[in-house]
Parts: C-alpha cells; structure tokens; sequence
DNA sequence: CGGAAGATTGAGCAGGATCAAAAAATGTGG
DNA sequence: CCACATTTTTTGATCCTGCTCAATCTTCCG
C-alpha cells in the first residue's frame, strides 16, 4: 500500500507566465547559454502552475505525452511499479532537472513523475518547445545537451545498481546528490534528504532494512553523519574513494 | 586481463559517402520521416568506414567527443571499467541504433564502445549533425526522438537490473533482443547472440556461472531451447508473463 | 591438431532478503 | 499544546540464493 490515495491526483498545472531571466536555476536549466531575446521565446512557452504537494503526480505512466517539468523548488521522484507491485524508482529530480523527456518516443509517459515535497514546477508544452528550438539554434543546442545529460545520468545509475556493495551503492547516491546540490549552489557536504528511506530503498534495489544498516555503517566508517534526513559528509575525497573512484583534484559533472 | 590488447586500436573511419536512402535500416535510424531532399543533406555528413573487426573501438572512454554512430551491421558493446577492473556493460547496440549521445553534454565520452563482432559503421561528426538539424526540423526531430528513445531504453535497463530473480533479469534480456531483432526483419523467436555469456553476466551484473544456470532454468521450463549462440523462444507470450507482464495484445517499442 | 578461451556443472560460503519486534518520528484531533 | 495513532526507521535472527572456487567439457582459433 502506497501512501498515495487511489484516486486521481494529477496536478493540472495553471497559466502563469514564468520568468525564466531572474530564475535562479537559470544556468541549470534550458536558458544556460542563451541570449536576453532568446530566453524571451523560451518565457512565452513555459508556465509555472501553483505549488504541487507531497505524494501529488505530475503526470502518470502511460498518459499521453504533451510537456516536459522542470521542478524550479522541491524534489520529484519517477517511478513504475514493478510485477509484484512495488515501486522501482529510476530517478530522484532536484530543482533545475527536467522530467519526462523518455516520453516523447511512444508519445506517452513511461514513468509516474511524484513530488516528494512541496515542488514548484515549471510546464513546457513539448510541441512549442520543439517549435521553439527549430527557430532558436541555441535552444535546440540545450534541449539535446539536457537530453545528453539525462542519458549520461541513467548510465551512471546502471553503474551504481551494478555495484554489489549496498555501503557503496549508497554512496554513490550520496556523492551524487552532493554534486548535484553542490551545483544549485548548497552545500556538498550537508544537506537533507528529500527523500525517505524507503525510497532510496526502491531506488538502489535494496531492502528498506539493509540501506538502514548500510547508514549504520558508512557513520561507523566515519565517511558521513545521519541525523534523519540530515547527512553530514566528512570528507568528499574519502566517500569517493570508497566508491573506488581514482581521486583525481576536481569533479565530473559539469551544468 | 580484458581480451583486449591494451595497444591502442581505436578505429579512424574512412571517407566514404553514405547512401542513407537506400539503406535498410532507413526506418529505424535517422531518415525516418524524413523528405528525400532532406536525407540528401544527411548523406553529407555521414561517412561509413570500413568494417570494424570483432574487439575494435569505435572510440573509448574520454576520449572527446566528435561523432556519434550507428552500426549497419554488426552489433556493439559499451562498457566502462568497474573500480575492480571489472568490465560494466552499459549497453548492446544493434544495427540501426544511434552510439555515443551520452558524450555530449561533457563534450567527451562516457564509455568505450567495442565491436561485438565485424561491423559497418556509420559516423556522423556531431557538429555538422546539429548544424543540419537547425535547418532541417524533420532532423531535428528524429534526433530528439532517437535520444528520447535512448532515455527510455536506459531506464527500462534500470528496471530488469532491479529484478531480483536471475533467470528474469535474463528474460528479460532476451525478450528485449527479440523485439528489437524483430524490428530489423529478423524472426523474434529464433536469433543468434552477438555477445558470449561473459557478456550478458556483465551486463546483468551476475556471475557467469549464473548466467548459465539461468539458461539452464529457462529452458528446463520450456520457456526458450538454447543452443550455444542460437536461441528459440518458444512462445513470446510465456516468456513475457514470466518476466511478469500482464500479457495484453501487442508489444511496447516502436521504431 | 593442439592450445586457449569460453561455457557448464558441482560444492560451500557469505551476504542480503525476509520475518519479527522495538524504537523513533510524524501527524492528527481534541 | 499535548496525547494518541500511524507510519517510518532501526535492530535482531534466520533463511535462501547468488557468488566464489574448482574441475570438466566444449568451442573456437591459429
């Protein structure tokens, strides 16, 4: 039984206007590398529907594909429910992450996109934005670049499912998040969680119990500190040596 | 210990001109949709190569990032090396499917791309690839869709590793490699693997010895025959009800 | 034809899932 | 604001399954 009620909860987002120019995910998200007029043609085709609330959909698996969502504040996990029932969560969006692009093949959504917290999210009807692009070169350039990234992303998490260390499985997702919150300018090395441990559960294939104990350890090890939902990284270099990556100065994962 | 030869053999593609509009693959691969006109501007970016042997690169991790790639014939791996050494398949690319968009956004690649067998290659310098799709929407748009097709295709790799059951992350693979040879005129219900079982063991993240007690299984259920290389699904139908889908008419995956 | 790599089969072990229960956190209504 | 109910998280004990090690058999090359 999922905390979601069985009725229909999507959330039709409204008409507003956004302001993609002031937006501070603005290097984030599609504007990056835009001109003033160009982000103008962008702000005519997104609209920012009010505030979506914990456990809300933005859209369903298997409805017909029109938008892609970009959450501007707030968590959005995606998911599918597996043969027995259960949810398999293939991915976590923080602020600035586009959702929904893997629906525009089959014209219809190949996930269930579900708010974690309260979210913000920003509508872009996909056929404008597809209009948009063919007009503007630099949009085009950033919807494929945002396109390129979703891919490299996935990889990264066959890899992390790929590990068979849950302690290192669990790092990976948390040395991910920290670059990732690092980039939306917080801090890597201290952050809340958006979401719960069940969810990492589904999302590293593990059982609920064992990412407990896998927290157990890592804080034994003194690589983090849990408190709930707050996680305290001592120290980057040491959780990605962990991970077994060759420490090497900077970071990947650029914009 | 890779059956590699840790000299460099990436392989440098030719000249040669393409001639898209005869191609077979035609409606899987770029020109799909596309005017006659429009496919004459693709078959000025495109260079086939000549065949790539069995254990080639077409490029390696880091490598920056110029082209992507489509095999005409011959299938593809991609892999990373895992903090053990260990090689991580990512990826099994058949004839007509596009290689190497995860390498955009970091301007290099995310993975080393290595014939499964002899291949025909088709390069396309991605510069000049965009370029067109500027000017040519109908190319803009196959190229998104293919890169949706790419996200679709990774998060449905997310879902079989998640199964727990080795014999149904296996199916899984077959029943994936089916449709898609299905797709390319071949028979869904009798085919040769491209890859050996070392592969698949890497690919499903299992034990090769695994592996092949899950083709054992498989077959002892009547499920598959299996012999070698070749493998014939008894009934498609029964193969999907045992990965647990809930059996409806047809199939998922178009184009 | 011979050597080497690949695939299969068997035995034992280790680690993650499962079941069960307690503890902590969250939220709700009075 | 507090008490209670519900959910979430943690902890413990046991079981099962996939990994590992090892040997045999097969296939694929030169």
């Amino acid at each position: 039984m999922t905390a979601d009620s069985p009725t229909a909860n999507v959330v039709t987002l409204g008409g507003l206007k956004a302001a993609c120019a002031t937006c501070n995910l603005h290097e984030l998200c599609l504007p990056h590398g835009m001109k003033d007029a160009e982000v103008a043609e962008l702000e005519r085709i997104v609209s920012r529907g009010r505030p979506v609330g914990r456990g809300r959909t933005l859209f369903r698996i298997n409805e017909p594909f029109r938008a892609i969502y970009v959450p501007r504040s707030g968590a959005v996990k995606t998911y599918t429910l597996g043969s027995d029932g259960s949810e398999q969560i293939v991915g976590f969006h923080l602020p600035g992450e586009v959702i929904g692009l893997d629906g525009m093949v089959e014209h219809r959504h190949q996930v269930t996109a579900e708010a974690l917290e309260l979210a913000s999210v920003c509508e872009l009807p996909f056929d404008l934005l597809e209009h948009a692009a063919a007009r503007v070169p630099a949009l085009q350039h950033q919807l494929m670049r945002l396109m390129s990234r979703e891919i490299a992303g996935k990889e990264q998490q066959l890899l992390t499912l790929g590990d068979h260390s849950p302690e290192r499985r669990l790092a990976l997702l948390l040395l991910d998040l920290s670059q990732r919150f690092a980039h939306r300018g917080f801090s890597a090395s201290e952050f809340n969680l958006p979401m719960s441990r069940q969810d990492i559960a589904a999302y590293l294939r593990l059982a609920a119990e064992t990412v407990s104990r896998a927290f157990g350890k890592l804080q034994r090890e003194g690589l983090v500190e849990v408190e709930g939902r707050l996680v305290r990284i001592a120290s980057g270099a040491e959780l990605a040596a962990f991970c077994g990556y060759a420490v090497s100065g900077s970071q990947r994962r650029v914009c």
